[in-house]
This record gives C-alpha cells, structure tokens and sequence, in this order.
DNA sequence: ACTGAATTCGAACGAACGTTCGAATTGTCG
DNA sequence: CGACAATTCGAACGTTCGTTCGAATTCAGT
C-alpha cells in the first residue's frame, strides 16, 4: 500500500503500535465492501446503512474507523490513486523509449484498471463528489498523473512527427482508457494487454504518422 | 424537438388542444434547469427542492408536470439523445466519403456536446441512474447510436487498412469525446470544430495508417 | 483470571428526502 | 362577469439519511 491507512485514525483516538496492523486489515477490509458498493449505487446513492450491511459491521462500528461518508469516499480515490502512480513510475524505472514508455503508460492504466474495476470506477466516476481539501488532495495527485502522460507524450514529440495539440492529445487518451468503466465486458472483451495493444496502436499510429491524413477538412 | 414533449403529461390528467404549447413551454423550461441541477449536484444528489429553487416553482408545483424525479431525469436523456441522433442522421445523408462520414459524427457529437455542455454531462454521467423501463428506452437509443458508429467504421475497414478490432475502435472513439466533459474548459479550449478536427486526426490516422507501429509489443 | 484499552453495537437524534392532497390562484371562453 | 378547467402552492405525510453516544463486548498483556 502506498500510504499507511493508519493515518486516516480518528484523531484522539489512542493508538498502541501493537494493535496498528489488526485496526489497519479491518480498515482496508470495510474500504474493500465501500468500493464495491460505491461502485455499485454511486457515492450518494450508496447509504451508510448499505456500507454496514455489505461489511458486516455495525452503522456506528463504522465511525470508529472513519469520520464521515465523505472521508471514506477519500480514502478510497486516495489509495487507489497513489497506487496506480507509484506503480507506473517504477515500471517506467530504465525504460528510455518514448514509444515504449508510453505503452507502458497504458498497459500500467488498463491493467490496474481491469484489476480493481469497482476502485477505479469510484475513482474515474466519482471525482466531483469530494469537497474542499479532500478534493484537493486528490486533485494533486491526478495533476502530477497527468503531468507524467504529458511529458511522455512530449518525449514522443521531440522524435516525431509534431503535429499534435499535447493536450488534446492527453485527454483523448484518458478518456479512450476510463471510459473503459463503461463498456468492459470480461464475458465478451479480451483480457488488459490486448486492450492495452490494441489502443496503444490506434493513439501510437494516430500520434505519429507523418503522413496527412486523406481528404483533409 | 425530436419528441412531442406533451407525451409527458401524467396520464389522468385532462388536456385542452389550446393550452398544449404553454404546457410544453413550461416543462421544457423545467427541463432546462433541471438539467443545470442535475449536471452540478448530480441526480443522486440534487433534491427535489434543489430543482424546485432553481426553476422558481414550489415543489408540488413539479409534479403537475411529471410523476416522479426518475421520470424527469428520463426525459432529459430522452430528449437530448434523440436530438443528437437525429441530427446526426441529418447531416449523413448525401455524404458517402467513409472518412468524411466519420469527420461527420465526431462533428456532429462534439458540437452538440459542447453546445448542451449540461444536458450531455447528465446524459453520459447519470447513464446508470435509470432502472427498468425508463433504462430500456433510453439504452435502445443508445444501442442506435453505437450501431450507426459501428457501420460508419466497418465501411472505413472496406476500403482501407483492416487490422483493428471495431468494437474497441469505437468504444475508444466514444471514450475520447464523451471524457471531454471532464476536462473542457472554454477559456483554454478551441472551438468544437478545432477538437474534432484534432479528434478526427488522431483516430483516423491510428484507424488507417497501414505501416506497423514500430517496436511491436 | 484480571484489567485496562480497543473495538463493536443498539438506539436514538434532527434534518432532509420524494411524494401527496386539498385548497387557492390563474387563465380561457361564452 | 361567471363558470369551468388549467395551473400553482402551503403544509404535511412517512421514510431514510448521516451521525452521535453511552453501554456492552472483545482483545492483549500480565
């Protein structure tokens, strides 16, 4: 886990070092149902009475590990969100071309996101819901996300054909890579890596290709 | 307006041929602020007295005009989804250039998107919201739409470089510019018709160019 | 087995929810 | 103006919401 859950401990509660690793399995434990059913009734659609039926704890039980809905709605996007970064960053660790680095970029994104479907649901589905320094937090971490994909991108622009708007770019592929939320089917759709292949060639072709395309607008 | 919007008076009620046009024009002002509601709280999480506020009509008042909050947000979806695919079927028609077609519904989904930013936002945000038949009506549309797409891209296979899975293809299309409600911000952002221009580049080149990608996975 | 801390719970709080209903108001037309 | 239909509203309904609190239970160390 990329940032010790311990931290989201209700404040004067006490902590002894010895019980820190059961308080930390039962807290991921409850985080684990709280995604599910996010992901299942949305975050205000979800009550804390259904978060206390899927868990198996009590309505109140569950204040001892957090302060509020919202909190955990935190919880959640944070820890979902950090881990896709650290794991992003190590994979791309001695990898130096462009090209490649940015199929990592995306096999990295489709796989944890196929993995932890209901997480990266909330995540990608859920971002308007937190307010204020919850929201900012999380909006930290999406932004240096971003800035990872537009240096990649960049990399890629400096070998090249240049004629692209890196932005749009970016958030084209973004949204070809959540909206996966929308349609994935494990009945029907192949597994993360062909997926993954399979865009990477359409944005990779698509970003280029120095040939004009046909019958230009 | 592609649907009769009277279609929604609530069954019992009595209506007068005369008085026909200041019902539609009343509840299609509903609709528009609605929809603005909907779009910043979310469904879930706009009340009833949120809409009742923002359209200047006492809560029972709402209810002269449909039955139930679900019904509401159906018809919004309703609406702007037949719209867009009757536009669309529109604009088609005379043009057979397999690669203009697509230039043409890229257009034509960016530029109604971003001319109903609010309206597109409930439409591709609250698509699960829905349950039953008012879900099943509004997902035939839906399953209008893709088809259209599909053939739209089966005729580019006619012609051109075949190696690409349509269904991916098109899923990936859809994620670009429905993720657009995400990130669209009109003081930084061009003209719908530049972001199609630059969508259209992008997917069109990743769909045709016949060379491998180098570096094959 | 005892003890103090950690954890869980039943019951309740006030607020907000979607919806209803009968009365009041407004519009239409002879 | 009178009469009937169309429209609007205040007030309230029963339910569910997120959260709290003090008591009960379970756990860990001796």
């Amino acid at each position: 886990m990329a940032t010790p859950l311990t931290a989201a401990r209700v404040g004067s509660q006490p902590r002894a070092a010895a019980s820190a690793s059961r308080y930390d399995r039962r807290l991921a434990e409850i985080l684990t149902h709280a995604t599910d059913v996010f992901c299942k009734k949305g975050y205000e659609g979800a009550s804390m009475r259904d978060l206390s039926r899927e868990s198996g704890m009590s309505l109140a039980g569950l204040y001892y590990y957090f302060e509020s809905k919202e909190r955990l709605l935190f919880l959640i996007q944070k820890h979902t969100f950090s881990t896709i970064v650290q794991r992003l960053k190590a994979r791309l660790e001695g990898v130096n071309d462009p090209e490649e680095r940015i199929r990592i970029f995306i096999l990295n994104h489709l796989e944890y996101f196929l993995a932890n479907q209901a997480a990266m649901k909330v995540l990608s589905h859920e971002a308007e819901a937190l307010k204020n320094s919850f929201a900012a937090e999380v909006a930290a971490i999406k932004r240096e996300y971003y800035r990872i994909c537009v240096g990649l991108l960049d990399d890629l622009k400096r070998d090249r054909g240049p004629q692209f708007s890196t932005r749009i770019a970016v958030l084209s592929l973004f949204g070809m890579m959540n909206w996966i939320y929308t349609w994935h089917n494990p009945r029907v759709d192949a597994d993360a890596a062909s997926i993954a292949g399979e865009m990477g060639d359409l944005f990779l072709r698509g970003v280029t290709t120095e040939t004009k395309v046909r019958k230009e607008r």
